[in-house]
RNA sequence: GGAGUCGGCCCGAUAAUCGCUGGCGGGUUUUCCCGCUGGAGGAAAGUCCGGGCUCCAUAGGGCAGGGUGCCAGGUAACGCCUGGGCGGCGUGAGCCGACGGAAAGUGCCGCAGAAAAUACACCGCCGAUGGUCGCAAGACACAGGUAAGGGUGAAAUGGUGCGGUAAGAGCGCACCGCGCCCCUGGUAACAGGGGUGGCAGGGUAAACCCCACUCGGAGCAAGACCAAAUAGGGGAACAUUGGUGCGGCCCGCAUCGUUCCCGGGUAGGUCGCUUGAGGUGUGUGGUGACGCACAUCCCAGAUGAAUGAUUAUCCACGACAGAACCCGGCUUACAGGCCGACUCCACCC
């Protein structure tokens, strides 16, 4: 296992961050999930969930989901840092497997790495 | 053994590692770190009822409106539960029922049918006296009588039988049903028995309605507290014989400065927030729901929102589904497993 915790101030937890990320976002996504992201003045990532009841319907699946992206961004921390990122859920997101979503985060994580760092952070 | 009924319980297990979060203790007692310990459900769901709690309203009463609706009990309360009654279903264990009032009034009753409620009778049945024909028996037609039979319908003005009659009819009688009165049992709903009346005129109250009982409104984003930045409000003091405007000038009025205080209150934060109509055990009262007594336990409390991930082993290979102020119910969803009581059928003795 990589090591790596996951605290409070991890997190995106007021109104005014998420949108400050929604305002001028690095996007990066496929069908079942989409992430937002931006570079902030820190030298950690931080990380904030929007799996809306509208797409994901039932409270144990919009659990899943939560649990397993954050799992994933507490393994992976460390190459994302200095980056806000929102995760949006789509329906299918629901519909996938445990492994399914390991690996379908796995590579969008790589893409921001790619895409936003350099943009952004210039 | 098979089929079934009712009630109760479980909801993968174990280990290791890495995480999240409440509490307690400690450390550099600020967000940080360490240790110990707790961390979703039977429905946490739908938000359909009832209550606690909070704020608002309220002299008292009535009307309107909503809800409930066999009886008794349980409960904080209920539309819930228990026991009983009545009706229906099932061979049975059992299950189901908005189950008060239709002679208080109003409305409605498709299609079919003559007629759906004041019977104004379609096919029928009878048809005396009188009329026509006939010697007569009788035939024909009419006035009229009738509701037994046929047919329609979910439903047609009590049912069966006998008497009765031109044919019929509660017209009369017997039994059943129905209304009323009395007696007996029962707290009561109701049941049983006796007497009497006379056939009284359909259904629908989840149609209006009547009767009885009952109900104030909003909800934890309730509500209470702390409180930046910025803008603005009120007050005090100081500084000025200060500046600017009105004015020819003085007086006067308006406005501008600094410091402090006050109240309201946004972002944000804290409380409400989990010890409760609580759980477990024993005893005890009660057919039971449930009550009482004693002992014992503390059992989620998050706030972008915690209970997860990985690996290994095992099996029945895991359904529906995630607390958000808290309880009591109801309803809906659901793969499977365990236990107990009982019923029916088959077999053995």
């Amino acid at each position: 296992m990589s090591p790596g915790r996951f605290a409070r101030h991890q997190r995106l937890t007021r109104p005014s961050d998420f949108k400050q990320v929604f305002a001028h976002p690095c996007k990066s996504g496929n069908q079942h999930l989409t992430l937002l992201c931006r570079t902030n003045d820190k030298d950690y990532a931080r990380l904030g969930l929007a799996i809306a009841k509208r797409y994901i319907r039932t409270a144990v699946a919009r659990n899943r989901i939560k649990r397993i992206v954050r799992e994933s961004f507490r393994q992976r921390q460390t190459t994302l840092a200095g980056l806000d990122i929102v995760v949006l859920a789509k329906t299918s997101a629901a519909a996938l497997t445990k492994q399914e979503l390991f690996l379908v985060l796995e590579r969008l994580w790589q893409g921001l790495e790619k895409k936003c760092k350099d943009s952004l952070s210039v």
